[in-house]
DNA sequence: GGAACCCTACTCGGATACGGCGTGTCCGAGTGGCTTCGG
DNA sequence: CCGAAGCCACTCGGACACGCCGTATCCGAGTAGGGTTCC
């Protein structure tokens, strides 16, 4: 019951493409160097986003990927989906089902109860990560983080990027 | 990202004993029987729940698990967890470390932004799953399973439990 | 008839095997910009 | 001097290897109750 790391990946790129000028793309390189991770399976990530429609890429040279949509039009759910897919956590084997003493026919329309509580939970998840925008975090950031720094970081990953 | 199929055993489980009589068990063999599911690996689940102090257990014939609390005192939440265990689905990897930008020493404290959020939606899964109990569910087992069912189901795990 | 014994059924924990999936790497196809070469 | 061809860097997708973990099974130790046997 562990997301995978990618997502945390995803998150981290999807942050640093909030503030990119128009007309800019950050490349696979220079975001997989900037944090520390494996290009070619950072790739995969992207992709994913990608996939969903969250990024924009332009291929060959000075190529790479840019937000699709406004940083307040992408939630961490989103993100999240993108890369972990839309299926529940909870996935109802029904064994109810199984019951002897069940009558045939009884019980195999409408959802199990248990599993309504379950994905219950799992539609508290997603609201409280579709509550969350791009937007927000940048703000959380600027607010955090010192402005030297992320001026900084800025043109380091503009100077890898087209 | 998906929950292990134990956690249902275990929850099917629970909601089969919140309405076992006062002095009674109920056997792995007759539990496994019931939900239709491979005996050596429910008695995992319900080893699991043992080790969380959800159930107890008496050994030798006859022997087998019933509730240490009252229905009311366990919640899904309780028993999700005894399963799947209390660390969070998110692991934060500090990614944000690797930044070449980052001056030495900056950024190691305080959580980084993108985990609290995601850790925050993970309370809100965690809330809703402890806001549920399991009288709460024999209540709507009760509502929605016709009466006869319900007790001939319980007379067949009596009949084979000591 | 009562007590001691054994047998059985169960819990509990460890050991083991298997498969799927997350993780990570590699490679080839396609594409656009830059450099270079030829007219 | 200018246009065209080649080169390079990047995206994108597929193929593949590795290792962990969820799934599943088996076995042995320990324990309690019931049946059996012996006094």
């Amino acid at each position: 019951m562990n997301l995978k790391n990618q997502v945390e990946w995803a998150l981290h790129c999807c942050a640093v493409m909030c503030s990119l000028p128009d007309g800019r793309f950050l490349s696979t390189k220079a975001l997989s160097e900037f944090h520390g991770v494996p290009k070619e399976y950072l790739s995969k990530a992207l992709q994913s986003l990608s996939r969903a429609g969250l990024v924009e890429t332009t291929p060959g040279a000075a190529g790479g990927y840019r937000l699709a949509r406004s940083p307040a039009a992408v939630s961490f759910l989103d993100i999240v989906e993108a890369v972990e897919g839309r299926k529940s956590t909870f996935l109802c084997a029904n064994i109810r089902a199984n019951n002897p003493c069940r009558p045939r026919g009884h019980c195999d329309d409408g959802p199990c109860p248990i599993a309504r509580v379950m994905w219950q939970a799992d539609e508290a998840w997603r609201r409280s990560l579709a509550s969350v925008s791009l937007h927000d975090l940048s703000g959380e950031l600027a607010r955090t983080v010192p402005g030297d720094v992320l001026a900084r970081s800025q043109n380091w990953l503009l100077d890898r990027a087209g």
